[in-house]
DNA sequence: CTTTGCATTAACAAAATTGTTAAACACGAT
DNA sequence: ATCGTGTTTAACAATTTTGTTAATGCAAAG
């Protein structure tokens, strides 16, 4: 039972470490805290992951890899008409942050809290970005000659997909209490937000 | 002389301690930090704002005194067509980010961090954009009665245009290292992005 | 049953950070 | 000149937070 137990304590931090890191960021964590909310000693914590900077390591990388796919999983999509790949990738754009609406604040946080950090992870994804970007310029200019949609760059339009969904969840705890009854379901206003989004951008590439 | 040689130290930590809260947050700030940054020692610094908590809170009021206008003199507009005064507002607001870029994420980040602590400015902040919004969604239907641009609910137009006014500058630095030339030249990227923004709204209003 | 190896605890140590104080200082007003 | 007031400094105190250690437990393998 010692392998059972080790693995359940260990998660039980991680669990504990990742919800306290994604809410109040590396300098706001308080390893005691985490500790306290995961039910075991402090000491605990540090014979498993030695010191807190390891421990927020192995909760960021998981996030950023997540992130990272998140983006990807949405656009690097079948043969469908570009038009509607773009469609659907929105709505599952959309959909991966609801599961995790805390991320992108985090992902964010990070990055300009400690730049030098990210170096290596950049290299990767600035691969991945690129060719997802040329692909998707690439059919979109055809699809433009066929009069399907207007040309427009990419990583603009990318952008901002980006910007609207993310945004929703990013701003939600600010515009809550400040938007009344419009936000008083969060489940309503999500779907409503979803559409809008969608339609938003659609409105943006439809031919003229 | 002692009374300008006052004004100019307390202003030194206070100009030393935005920057320093601005990008670190609270939890990520040092007063030691900031007390050399502002030249000056760090008993300086508690002998002119006694805590970090006091010093930390002349800044969070005049940066949400800040937040607020930027929403409000975007829209709060004079007499145009309700189609001109959007689009003028999409392009006021942008600029009033332009010139204070880090400020969103700021006022963001605090809100999740200690909600309790605003609910004054709430009330405020809720009575204002209450009526923004009733004078907005009004001209908003009578223009679309008229034919002049399509119905919408105009909170709903609100959080997508402050969603890709304020995405822009939040998530700059996460993105250009991974845009490539896209971003390169900052000054260009915003000009470039300003007019994306407002075309995207445009499309989204404009009457079928 | 004892050895071995990891798990656990409590108490402690070290470092970082915030906050205080007492003494020196500058300088204008009386 | 000196008195008073607010400023400045250096040294120190207090607290918080992270990290360590030595002793103990516990369970499986020999």
């Amino acid at each position: 039972m010692s392998e059972q137990e080790k693995q359940t304590k260990e998660q039980l931090i991680l669990t504990a470490a990742e919800q306290e890191f994604l809410t109040k960021g590396y300098d706001g964590a308080r390893t005691t805290s985490i500790a306290k909310a995961a039910g075991v000693t402090h000491a605990m914590l540090h014979y498993y992951f030695r010191t807190k900077e390891q421990l927020f390591e192995r909760i960021v990388d998981d996030k950023f890899r997540l992130m990272a796919q998140s983006i990807l999983a949405a656009f690097g999509n079948p043969n469908q008409s570009i038009v509607e790949r773009i469609r659907g990738g929105i709505g599952l754009h959309f959909d991966y942050i609801a599961d995790n609406p805390q991320l992108p604040r985090f992902v964010i946080n990070e990055i300009i809290a400690r730049p030098e950090r990210y170096d290596i992870l950049y290299s990767r994804m600035r691969g991945i970005v690129d060719s997802i970007y040329a692909n998707l310029q690439r059919d979109i200019d055809l699809a433009a000659e066929r009069g399907e949609m207007v040309q427009i760059d990419a990583r603009m339009l990318f952008i901002s997909i980006m910007s609207l969904n993310i945004f929703t969840f990013v701003a939600y705890p600010f515009m809550e209490p400040i938007m009344g009854e419009l936000m008083a379901d969060r489940n309503a206003f999500l779907q409503a937000r979803r559409a809008e989004n969608i339609n938003t951008i659609m409105c943006r590439i439809k031919a003229k």
